[in-house]
DNA sequence: CCAGTTTAATTGTCTATACATAATTATGAT
DNA sequence: ATCATAATTATGTATAGACAATTAAACTGG
């Protein structure tokens, strides 16, 4: 609305350009951004050491000259990244043993791939409709008996096969699972595009090859292989159990914040 | 509350006093994680279907009542957890491809095996002050042929083998680490407590045993174990790279978000 | 001196408003 | 018709003010 007033008086752009540089000076200085770094420095740097308080949010906010608002939303980030804890009435105070975490993405296999720069296929070794191990039906919190979708895929980068992926899909909420045609799309991706989770665990090992594991690979049996299991809820109802075997000397990398 | 609220009310205008009523009784309504909450409900239930643009920050304030400010709240975080794309002058859209990322915090040893009820203890097997092979002089970005301290641990669970840790510590940005007696405390506590990192990062997979390995876990020759490497720096220049060797069977877990 | 209560300090959140920024659409001069 | 400019629109961010929630510290009655 003041942007049409300054329109109107449109012909002095003189003003607006001043104006607008005086802010983006502002903005830079002043930024929840900016502040943010600046007292993570302060705390990287031991200019506050762990344990000690830092100066409340009034106070910051005055140095700073911003809102109280601007200097809470900094602090929250450094809260997020384990830097600092805070509590009402007492303060926020450094750290002693920063929580730090290893934030992993976990795309769809043929983004990953692709993304490398490789070409994407994938190979349906395995596709049935049976009654899952014990073991899995209790993981997977299942009525008794009922028969799931058992999927094995190879997922190849530039023809070299990269991860063997093991999966059993439960048709209670997946209806029409069985009608897929699962050769043209990886489950991975199907899923991914058409059902939501609520809730997901996700879990790595290591695991010998098998025989027939080592084949697959073009490995020796018993090389060690990096493994993902995961398993994904819709409420209280499992959607899917996915193991994913990794070719040997795989390795997977992530930052730590 | 509704004290405290109709005790507040004397010094508002009327107006406002009334919106306030109204306001308390939605306290729990509307509130940015409320209103974070029922928006992620409504796109895991495919009310808004994945692609769909979902209304605007505004009329979404009108529909729950509250400041855009509150609404905005609340879609960053659908944003965080990758359930929202956002432009400016477009809108937002629920994502296609929801990302997922599974967060691992990085605790110290000692703390992870005390929260799981276990009696913790480790033994210092090799404490030197070497140069290190080429591959990890490169690895750390080392001057030439500066000597670290090259450290080996055992952590122990119950008195059970449960981590094999490999370390090397860089002199440089850790001046007096080879004065310290690391029997008492780990290495890993004390860089912790001690040493903040601006940058690290961690990387994932698996290792047969090595014979010497395999005698630490009483395990034989071969097997599959988890491994994690980590490095972390200040600035430029590395702190610490360290190679953790889980027992073979370990596996670590995450949820999934 | 102690237990219960009040006060006060600090963070957490919400509101209303304003302006900034990005990007599409409309307008207008040539 | 075309390209530059302006208007439009949605998100992003800053601000001041108010109130909520938490909890240490001060106070008070016995």
């Amino acid at each position: 609305m003041l942007n049409q007033m300054s329109a109107g008086s449109g012909k002095v752009p003189q003003d607006q350009k001043k104006y607008y540089g005086a802010a983006d000076h502002m903005t830079t200085r002043n930024s929840w951004q900016s502040i943010h770094d600046e007292l993570r420095r302060r705390i990287v740097d031991g200019i506050w050491q762990p344990g000690e308080l830092i100066p409340a949010e009034e106070q910051l906010a005055a140095e700073f000259q911003c809102a109280r608002a601007t200097v809470n939303r900094a602090l929250r980030g450094l809260v997020d990244s384990g830097l600092l804890n805070r509590r009402r009435r007492i303060g926020s105070r450094v750290a002693t043993e920063p929580s730090r975490y290893a934030t992993l993405k976990i795309d769809i296999i043929r983004l990953e791939i692709e993304s490398r720069g490789a070409k994407y296929r994938h190979i349906l070794t395995e596709s049935a409709q049976v009654t899952a191990p014990k073991r899995i039906q209790y993981q997977m919190n299942l009525e008794d008996d009922i028969e799931l979708l058992y999927i094995c895929n190879l997922h190849m980068a530039d023809e070299r096969p990269i991860i063997y992926e093991e999966r059993w899909l439960n048709p209670v909420v997946l209806p029409g699972i069985f009608d897929i045609d699962f050769s043209a799309i990886s489950v991975n991706e199907w899923l991914v595009r058409n059902v939501m989770f609520t809730r997901g665990d996700i879990s790595f090992c290591a695991a010998n090859l098998t025989e027939r594991e080592a084949l697959l690979f073009a490995a020796e049996v018993g090389e060690a292989a990096f493994v993902i299991e995961r398993m994904t809820w819709q409420a209280e109802k499992c959607i899917t159990s996915v193991r994913l075997l990794h070719e040997p000397g795989f390795s997977m990398r992530a930052e730590l914040i």
